[in-house]
DNA sequence: AGATGATATGAAAACGTTTCATTTATGTTA
DNA sequence: TAACATAAATGAAACGTTTTCATATCATCT
């Protein structure tokens, strides 16, 4: 009970290989008689065309790799599933590559494409871990990739995210105008570019709105619950406190809430804390975290389908395609204390 | 600069295709001049050993492919995690596989094995997504083949969980310790066998305990949030109100805990709530939730290593393989009013 | 120096497809 | 009916490896 392979079917149903073949990747171009008798044939011996061997001649694995800092991060499994979706219904399937962050794992991924058993890569980290001559342009030296969460800020490739500038600005707009003034951020780390980005939009909200930005108000956490807690506390420790906070994702939200309301704090009364991402659970903390939500599906959609045009060989245009992010107000803000 | 294929490399070294394959593959069985003199020329045109000609001649893909119905949920994505990181320290990849609970898509996730496409299967759904002769043993059908979280009933096949009856059973009994008589079960469908085993615990407990189990303290939920909702909404219609609820997972014990509140009343002291699976959030929602802990990451691992025995030709005796559980407890739980 | 065994290398045959260039069959038209 | 156009089927080569078997090289010992 070997397993057949095509020459086999062929050699049963008195055909060539090459007419197998084309019953299963171009029906069309054999005679209907033909298609019957093979596909019994097929059906009777149960034989599955090998896909090594079609990828070993095609020079296509079907594979796209997605690189991710951290599959356990809800932002990131909500995009995955989307990907996954669509690169299944285009006949691609997924290869996992959770990085924790670690270069060489992305090296490691990124290394499947140059040994063929991945066509294209969706990449979600900040490194672009292909070797590279600076001296040339990126585009044609890398392989159909794109990136996601704005974490590259070169514009020779494809990336799509949300305008982190544009929602951060949003958000602090939001909190100023129910009367905040003194507004803290909890940052992302400062290597990444999308809390870079938001920083910015943080900043030009109050710039705008003529409140001064200060230094101190600005601490660098880690996007986890833990350095919430830890840096709500230094906040607290502040001469003058914030009235509202806002962290750049909803896990350190979460934190800052949790070390708030334990030492004595009422939110939204005394301070207003905001996040960003929406997560699942945003909504069933106590209080339901106010937050800037991502579509996280849209953005998988998008990423994946970018991807795709470009594995059919159309050319698609770098630069960061936006998609629409909204302000979810629930109750973690709330007007300033006077 | 079409790609280098091992030919190549080995005319420019001046030695033959095998001894390229055997400086990657075997590199003790080729001294260490050659090695050097072909290494130099690897390195300098970058060549790199194309995955799909090996794959097709050693009919090894060198993937595996995990099932999961939903990568969102925490608890799968832990898991994940673990098993990605024990599959890349072992040379394969993870092809990811969310079926998102449609048999369609787990049939063809099934299919990537017979297509030569992945080696060995992680399934974490509860259907055997392989074509079955009912009439013959299990066993010798199925690929190399794990399954996680007590999905599957059959013995014939090697599974990793919790002892989900046992865990449910002490989540009870610590119940019924602190004084709890009236404990409804907040339960998962009753078509997964893991909801159907801590259905067993939780009424094993309860009759031990000699507590008359009443079904319309069981109710069905979908371990969503949003079926916690519902559940603990129909709880509360019940004429004769329960002290304690025990949600089979810790979404649907947040979102009856977020009702709950809702409707007023105080958690532990008018209902204590107790979840399952401990997922990251479990701490920070308030209060924070006490619960049934699942070590996740070893959970991938055994799942991982179980499988990669299989691949390497190892024996692996079918059957339930239990890692440890522990109880949790928080805020959400605490003495039964009297 | 010659024999022996160990160690390195090479040649060639797969692995299961796709695809290009042909051949053969089937109609159609003059 | 012959010639032709089109459709359908075929054969052979190629894709990039690994691996078996045979051969060649090397060092070692008498």
């Amino acid at each position: 009970m070997a397993n057949l392979g095509i020459k086999d079917i062929a050699a049963l149903a008195k055909v060539s290989p090459a007419t197998v073949s084309r019953v299963f990747s171009s029906p069309d171009l054999v005679s209907k008689k033909t298609l019957d008798k093979v596909k019994k044939v097929v059906d009777e011996v149960g034989y599955r065309p090998n896909r090594m061997g079609a990828s070993l001649r095609t020079r296509k694995s079907g594979n796209i790799v997605a690189i991710i800092p951290d599959i356990t991060k809800p932002v990131n499994a909500g995009i995955i599933r989307a990907i996954e979706q669509g690169a299944q219904s285009a006949g691609y399937s997924v290869l996992l590559g959770d990085t924790q962050g670690l270069e060489e794992r992305e090296q490691h991924y990124a290394d499947l494409v140059s040994h063929g058993q991945a066509d294209g890569v969706l990449l979600f980290g900040s490194r672009i871990p292909f070797k590279v001559d600076e001296s040339l342009p990126l585009g044609p030296q890398l392989p159909p990739l794109v990136n996601g969460n704005e974490g590259i800020e070169s514009d020779e490739i494809v990336k799509v995210a949300v305008d982190n500038e544009a929602a951060a600005k949003a958000a602090v707009n939001y909190l100023i105008s129910i009367g905040h003034k003194r507004i803290a951020a909890i940052t992302g780390p400062s290597d990444v570019p999308s809390s870079r980005k938001r920083t910015k939009g943080y900043k030009s909200a109050l710039i705008e709105a003529g409140i001064e930005v200060e230094d101190v108000l600005q601490i660098e956490g880690e996007y986890d619950v833990k350095s919430g807690v830890d840096c709500a506390q230094k906040l607290l420790l502040l001469r003058q406190r914030p009235t509202a906070i806002f962290c750049f994702n909803d896990d350190m939200a979460i934190g800052a809430m949790q070390f708030l309301q334990q030492q004595g704090f009422k939110i939204p009364e005394d301070i207003s804390v905001m996040g960003f991402d929406d997560i699942n659970y945003a909504e069933y903390v106590t209080p339901s975290l106010s937050t800037v939500h991502q579509p996280l599906q849209e953005i998988g959609t998008a990423c994946i389908n970018l991807l795709l045009k470009q594995l059919n060989g159309e050319k698609v245009e770098p630069g960061s395609q936006y998609l629409p992010f909204s302000l979810k107000i629930r109750n973690s803000t709330g007007v300033a204390p006077k």
